[in-house]
DNA sequence: CGACGTGTTGATTCCTGTCAATACTCGTGG
DNA sequence: CCACGAGTATTGACAGGAATCAACACGTCG
């Protein structure tokens, strides 16, 4: 495990970057401790899979530190992210024995694991985490319907446009950003892009090369992308103008 | 309002078709009787908008008997059907003010409807009923996801098949269906169908007609399909072997 | 260096969208 | 009764966007 990635693990949750955005962000001091008693770390290096589909799921939990996906895979291999998996986001469902998608971690990542037996026991009798956990999962269902939309009806280039105004706009948001150009490192390689956008690498690479060509965004190397102008890239993105905003 | 619509209205939870499955599956008598309180029906015919996206939500509730759809629409018209909503689907979102999607009723529904704020009071005191909510919120999530990778990943003519799957599934849990050929209405005209799928109506009309001539599907005028091997259609859907099976 | 993973670029194919004409059903009204 | 129109569905011709197949560039690691 690299010492990096230790150097990421909370010492305790008031210490915790995403104490107030995940499924304990309700809990009270007492609750806290209770999650404390059942929660224990895990690190994961860009390429692992965290878990494989089909198999029993023991831990359930949140993600600290890093970028995952969701992937579901057709027998003849086509594949199709339907998540991603952001710094406070939650794996797994209580309630559910078997894992229904492949999670695999596209960057190093660290987790706050929960075994999954005394986190559902605990849900019973914890309301807080019930109800942080309902809220998560509405707003993961408006991103999923969102997507749908892109999916199933935007071009390869509005596509492109799309994935990166919402790594953009997350990115804004995490590093409290104050106006001017949004600049971003893509997690994901372009296969990754392609399976969540419905695309293959090429038309992904080639999309992604025409609007630079064209000043929509801006490289250095293949990964770091700086925007001039985010509400192009939201008009690129097929985005209503105030779609876009930083709210 | 029809006759006919008002004939389903239930007389008492007691009687009502979707009690045990729907949001207030989990609910004791004296839950229900609360419930009782704030509830009243509404009917709605084929074509009728429920739900303006954008619009203040007054109220939740369920989908007693039809079928709608939940669409998001881009500012030149295209458009996706995000959500199919089936009797004991729940509809809203509790916590938030302003509807995310239109909400149409393909059929002649009946909703039982609650006043949005007296609802959420109610969710708070009452844990069976959050419970409940999650885990259908869990549900439509996987759907959601499980129609991604139909979206991103599947050919005109798997996605058809895909769909004529999924009612011909439905149709044969709800009226306890003893094998042979499934029968079953078309809920979707082919529009709704092309705006569910990310194609034409165009090419959906084309991939129909594909699958009756080569005898996967029998069709008695344009909406009376029958599946003499569920099997078969599962293969065209590029399910595996396995994901046909009704359980 | 050579192998491998990742990304770019080109030539070609083909699936699906687009545009257009036609049929069918159902109600309405002359 | 039939004409008419609106909504729904089918069918054809054609074009275009993305997939496919293929070659090559770049960086890293053993």
């Amino acid at each position: 495990m690299s010492k990096l990635l230790v150097a990421e693990i909370p010492r305790e949750c008031g210490d915790c970057p995403i104490r107030h955005r995940a499924v304990c962000a309700r809990c009270e001091a007492d609750e806290l401790e209770l999650l404390d008693q059942i929660k224990y770390y895990r690190t994961y290096e860009a390429g692992q899979t965290i878990v494989w589909s089909g198999d029993r799921m023991e831990f359930v939990g949140s993600v600290v530190k890093g970028v995952g996906t969701l992937t579901q895979t057709m027998e003849d291999g086509r594949r199709q992210v339907v998540g991603l998996l952001l710094p406070s986001d939650f794996v797994g469902r209580p309630g559910r024995e078997t894992a229904t998608y492949d999670v695999v971690a596209t960057t190093d990542t660290v987790m706050c694991c929960f075994r999954k037996k005394p986190f559902e026991e605990m849900m019973v009798r914890t309301p807080h985490i019930a109800q942080r956990l309902l809220q998560m999962t509405l707003d993961e269902l408006d991103a999923a319907r969102e997507w749908m939309l892109v999916l199933g009806r935007k071009t390869a280039r509005e596509k492109i446009a799309s994935l990166l105004s919402i790594v953009a706009r997350r990115d804004a948001t995490l590093n409290l950003h104050a106006g001017g150009p949004i600049e971003f490192e893509l997690p994901l390689t372009r296969e990754a892009m392609a399976d969540y956008l419905g695309l293959t690498l090429e038309t992904v690479s080639r999309q992604i090369n025409a609007l630079k060509r064209e000043g929509v965004i801006e490289l250095k190397g293949k990964r770091q992308v700086t925007v001039p102008d985010f509400d192009r890239l939201s008009e690129e993105a097929g985005d209503d103008s105030d779609g876009g905003m930083l709210s």
